[in-house]
DNA sequence: CTTTAGCACTTATTATTTCCAAGTGCTAAA
DNA sequence: TTTAGCACTTGGAAATAATAAGTGCTAAAG
């Protein structure tokens, strides 16, 4: 149905409409596949009937289709090496020992966004297999106490709570012990329950008034279990390319990025690197997401590459997967 | 020099630009003050000669100058009421016994930009008189630990560290022990010197291989004591304004508000509540900042309304004092 | 001295027209 | 199957014209 040559051109017609974000015309592809451009034409109306390019208007040249885009990076792209400069950026992530993990992502993150000139974003969420450690209750007035929870996986939430009443300190490091004899060790999401079916029951025994206490650990943990991070590079990015020349757009797509309903697009689901154009971005028809999850030290992380449908794909996959798998190597 | 009609027209016209976005011509204000287009003519030419207005060309109706705007806020603007639908959704903040002072914050925030339709940033920072209360070391791995800070005004902070060598955990707890036992009470902004100079030079006759320990235990507090907060409500709203209505001034704002340097444009220096109007504000020709400065249970924070310079001062201002006020009621 | 009516003048804005470059589809011949 | 040739379409830039809003100034009136 395709033929070799046409397979070609769409290549070169995706690439070239990469480079410069203008459409290809027929002429400019004479040299390249040596035949005039009446025959590139004929090529290009057959591609087009086939839904993989496009045409902004009836004389202008053709523009890759998302359909287009996607047989591109399916059959078509070559993976792009990294080049010495750039590999030389990287390796100030990995080289680094002293660099903890986080501060390893968020690096990455900035060499992705400062490399591609594109829009990157990390997204962390404690995953499952992070066991309780250690609970604190620190007093810090007669009202208020914080409240710390650590897992052993190194991850540390903290939240202040007032108390509806005064609390005497002993009741305070009671139920601090009480908590931690029963819940160290118990994965993350099923202290909850655990809380609520074990623990409530019998603490009454040991401590009194403890509920202001018990609502007040409730609370804290509710946080940490329910708490995501969202870390952004080069946001601003995205509008520095062409595709983004009316002010319409912009505020769009600047107003998408501030919505919440963005953490759930940019969530990865797949353990590869994957590619989302246009609507299969579910984000906006102009850009593409490339996007991974990692799971990292009791972590699962989603990283996410942002930019437009004209991406440098090769480019971007090759980089992802490069840091995916130092990064996993380092965790 | 400026007669009281004079004064009158001012501020009739910064009302009506901020009302509407648009120059305000002679006609439009001849039932007001009762006399023909000509003689308001005369007095908005006298207005324009001293700074306080401006055309955006020969005939175009008059804009206030940032002078007329200053003017304005100095000497002719009345404080606004709140209105009761506006006060009701701030009793939620406040009436809400349950929310902590951060979550207050963050809550204010999010009102002052739904009310307002401006963009709000808060930006918090441990204030130097927090003292140091507690001090834990948890072993995670072999080669890893999360070290925790606390101040007596239940600011937390944690860092995970790599070791650059395996530390057995006795090790640790002895650190652990002494650092607690020295540095209790201290003002966080003396730990670094006291750690430099009095524990250090000690800490190994108690504790072998105290080099690596102390090197994390110093890293995590480093990180804490230049750790900066800062949080945005309605980033987007800004460009809903229609003086951004050309891509490069959104674009341009866009990237403001992502660098870096925004912060120090933000931080409040002052106890009131204080206006920057254009180039006053350091940020953007274009936007005004009204900031004022809190300093709540040990943090020192400052919050932000940005909005366009025709923005409505009176409403903002008396928004933030109230919430300042009652703020510090509750911290 | 202040206010007003009248008028010529300026400018942004919008719509209309004209022109050009780029590129297409199609036909007929090679 | 490829190519040359040509009529045709479109967006975009530049030029032109028409309109609305509002000014400054002058001279007369209060």
């Amino acid at each position: 149905m395709i033929g070799d040559r046409q397979k070609s051109i769409l290549k070169s017609i995706v690439e070239e409409y990469i480079k410069t974000a203008r459409p290809v015309g027929s002429k400019s592809l004479c040299k390249k596949f040596k035949c005039s451009s009446a025959t590139i034409r004929n090529d290009m109306l057959n591609l087009e009937e086939l839904g993989y390019l496009e045409k902004q208007h009836i004389s202008s040249g053709r523009i890759p289709s998302e359909k287009g885009y996607r047989y591109y990076v399916d059959y078509l792209m070559e993976p792009k090496k990294i080049s010495g400069e750039d590999m030389l950026k990287l390796q100030t992530i990995f080289s680094n020992n002293e660099l903890n993990l986080s501060s390893a992502i968020e690096k990455s993150l900035e060499i992705i966004s400062d490399i591609t000139n594109y829009t990157s974003v990390v997204l962390g969420k404690a995953s499952s297999d992070n066991n309780l450690q250690k609970v604190e209750l620190i007093p810090i007035t007669e009202e208020t106490v914080v409240a710390i929870v650590i897992t052993d996986k190194g991850i540390v939430e903290n939240k202040q709570v007032n108390l509806s009443e005064r609390v005497d300190m002993g009741e305070i490091s009671k139920t601090s012990e009480i908590l931690n004899k029963m819940l160290v060790g118990t994965p993350i999401d099923e202290v909850s329950s655990k809380l609520e079916f074990e623990i409530k029951p019998i603490i009454g025994n040991y401590v009194k008034n403890y509920e202001v206490l018990y609502n007040a650990f409730y609370e804290a943990f509710s946080n940490f279990a329910t708490k995501e991070s969202v870390k952004w590079r080069g946001k601003a990015n995205i509008l520095k390319q062409p595709e983004f020349s009316n002010v319409d757009d912009v505020k769009n797509i600047v107003s998408k990025f501030e919505s919440k309903e963005v953490v759930n697009k940019i969530e990865g689901t797949d353990d590869e690197v994957k590619i989302y154009i246009g609507k299969e971005s579910e984000l906006d028809d102009n850009v593409t997401v490339i996007k991974t999850k990692i799971r990292l030290n009791g972590e699962d992380m989603s990283i996410a590459v942002i930019g437009p449908k004209r991406m440098e794909y090769g480019k971007v996959v090759t980089m992802l997967e490069y840091i995916k798998d130092n990064l996993e190597k380092k965790g």
